[in-house]
DNA sequence: GTCTATACGAAGATAGAC
DNA sequence: GTCTATCTTCGTATAGAC
């Protein structure tokens, strides 16, 4: 799994995390990955709605995968394990560190595959944080009300953080995220 | 204060709102406005950037000055009014709403001036929380962690209610936020 | 303050050779 | 699978007339 193909696509979630929907441009793709410009085309009919697309996929499904396998015994586990997957981006670069997701979700046309993607991966870290929130005795009525609410934070507070250039606010929100679990 | 500059600034408010730094163009700018093509640069002899700036404190200090207007008693009265100024935007169009400044953040460069105002816009937004939810009564320690805690429930429940088009999500979110001010 | 004209780069996309 | 060449549109920005 290390096709030209493949790295273009991780090529474009980097970028998207980065500096949005323009920044990954086929042009800036090609430029990190070192794919031959001139099969873009072969590899992607469906343009740059398809890249972006496979992108959106891509993260969502190996967000997934790292989430299942994390031992999750308390509510705070989940937390602290969806929430340190961002983290860690932000620790590598305070000021550019953002989710590729929330940045297709707020500068793609809606109704077009990058969107409707976008969404679908949402859909599905929601789904998975449910689950885990139920396994860790979470009363189910409330489980899906925690979800959003744990991926709002994540998100919002990653736009915070990257802002002042400080990973301690992103931690901040976290910290309350936490408490609020424990209620 | 309805010069055709004022028009404009309201106009690439909007515009990065909905679709982001790139859709903010010149171009739609006009269109959205009515504006002259040939005044751009003399209104803004900064160009983009000083447009896009001046887009972040107009949002910045319209949203400061709604806050300072609600009256507030006790904590989930903060976050209520403050979650309500962007629940709005999501009922009038659940696909296509979005904060502005969230935008800039996530898709400017680092160091620009845009980049550099939306991050002081989201500092006075904390500062004026921070104060409020110390009127309200919360601990003084508290207060920095649950003004960034508020802005990032907001601002990422704003994108997942964007991505599946309902409101409903947001107000999950914001109802487990009135849970934690009550802790 | 507003206009036209224009420069220049980059975007996505296609055609056709190899 | 990969190349070059090309099309069209759009982006910011400037010059200079009115």
């Amino acid at each position: 799994m290390d096709t030209v193909r493949d790295r273009m696509v991780v090529g474009a979630a980097e970028l998207l995390s980065r500096a949005g929907l323009a920044e990954a441009s086929f042009r800036n793709v090609v430029a990190r990955t070192g794919a031959p410009r001139g099969s873009i085309y072969h590899h992607f009919p469906g343009g740059k709605d398809e890249l972006v697309g496979e992108a959106m996929r891509w993260i969502g499904s190996r967000l997934v995968g790292a989430l299942r396998r994390t031992p999750v015994h308390r509510p705070d586990d989940v937390v602290v394990a969806f929430a340190g997957l961002f983290r860690r981006l932000l620790v590598d670069s305070p000021s550019e560190a953002g989710c590729a997701v929330a940045a297709v979700v707020t500068s793609a046309p809606p109704g077009t595959e990058p969107s409707a993607a976008a969404a679908q991966v949402f859909a599905s870290w929601r789904r998975e944080l449910e689950a885990l929130f139920a396994t860790a005795g979470i009363e189910p009525a409330r489980c899906p009300g925690l979800a959003i609410t744990t991926v709002a934070v994540v998100e919002g507070a990653l736009v915070l953080a990257r802002a002042d250039g400080d990973v301690a606010t992103f931690d901040r929100a976290v910290e309350e995220l936490v408490r609020l679990v424990a209620v």
